[in-house]
DNA sequence: CCCAGTAGTGAGTGGTTTATTACTCACATG
DNA sequence: CATGTGAGTAATAAACCACTCACTACTGGG
């Protein structure tokens, strides 16, 4: 869409590559890997349909690229936590990444997209491949930074778990017991 | 798919649906809401596709059924657990729901649906409102059994949350440290 | 100034998908 | 055995989707 009167600015297709990521994380929340066209993607990054197959090979290396930017933001933050309880507990330097996380996910889209890709996980290998890896860098980097026990990783990851179901649920806007009693204690911004 | 040669069995709709409710849910399972076509379940349920659209009014009713099944089949489970523990401490009968759901999900489809419906949940507002009253129904029936604390109840659907990743991920095909992490003590079969 | 290479698009193609319609067949009842 | 009703389907409409290709526009280097 080249706007003809203003002077045109070509990205790099690298620099256009990274924008489309981007903007895709929010596109790709919404309905999934499944439920969301390649002109969603295109329209959300502002090119053209087209221009999303010289990007990427196909659909599924897309979402794939998608899964792993979002994974590596979630390390990204989890390091900024740890890093700002560098000389605490193992449970204070977990509070630490726990809080960044939280303050990370106050962008549902990350969040949500972490949610599909595990649903996509089960279905596509190619996915399934990265989600798992993305775990398994997250697992062993929460492990090794806190030191904390296999336990309370496991715990640690079971109440992030608990987050995708609140934020999927959004139980903050439903006034009941019940969702009271799923989201209490879990930090949000 | 009538076969002309021996006597035909007419079913009523009612049987029908219920069958076609149950068979839907490993066609759900695989690829969710949005990467399931009717086709897909109309030859599980060995019917013509166009008869799914007798039995349900249309798509995202027939997901919305399915979901609802499964919430009802997992509710009837924890029931179970809880009866196997009836004169237990808050905690035995915690265990003992967590057992019954486990044998009950080691049937994959029906947790990868659980699975599905949350991410649906966050799309399709019908699907939103099932999900929601499913997991009502679900916490409340877990508080008011067990008797359990409302942070032992977190902490519970926390875990059966970890269950889904560690399924929809197959970790436990994983040999890794991990994987090993994520899924110590749950419970499969 | 020209030209090679890259950014970017319009206009499709072939295959799928949801949903409808018009139809056939089975069966119970009087 | 006529007939009404509900079970079930084949065919198709209409929209949509992943992906392709031929093409134009911009830009930097010689």
């Amino acid at each position: 869409m080249p706007k003809p009167t203003s002077q045109r600015q070509l990205s790099t297709a690298d620099e256009r590559r990274r924008t489309v990521l981007q903007t895709a994380v929010s596109a790709f929340a919404d309905r999934g890997y499944f439920g969301t066209t390649t002109t969603d993607v295109a329209k959300r990054a502002g090119i053209s349909q087209a221009y999303v197959y010289r990007l990427f090979p196909d659909k599924e290396a897309l979402f794939v690229a998608v899964v792993e930017h979002c994974f590596a933001r979630v390390r990204e933050s989890l390091g900024d936590g740890a890093a700002a309880a560098k000389a605490g507990s193992a449970q204070e330097v977990l509070d630490a990444m726990g809080n960044a996380y939280a303050e990370l996910i106050s962008d549902r889209d990350l969040l949500l997209l972490q949610l599909h890709a595990q649903c996509a996980a089960a279905a596509e290998p190619a996915v399934r491949e990265v989600v798992r890896s993305g775990y398994a860098r997250l697992v062993e980097y929460v492990r090794g930074v806190s030191g904390a026990s296999e336990a309370d990783v496991q715990q640690f990851f079971a109440v992030g778990m608990l987050c995708h179901l609140v934020v999927a649920l959004d139980t903050h806007e439903v006034d009941a017991p019940w969702a009271r009693m799923l989201s209490d204690g879990l930090r949000h911004y």
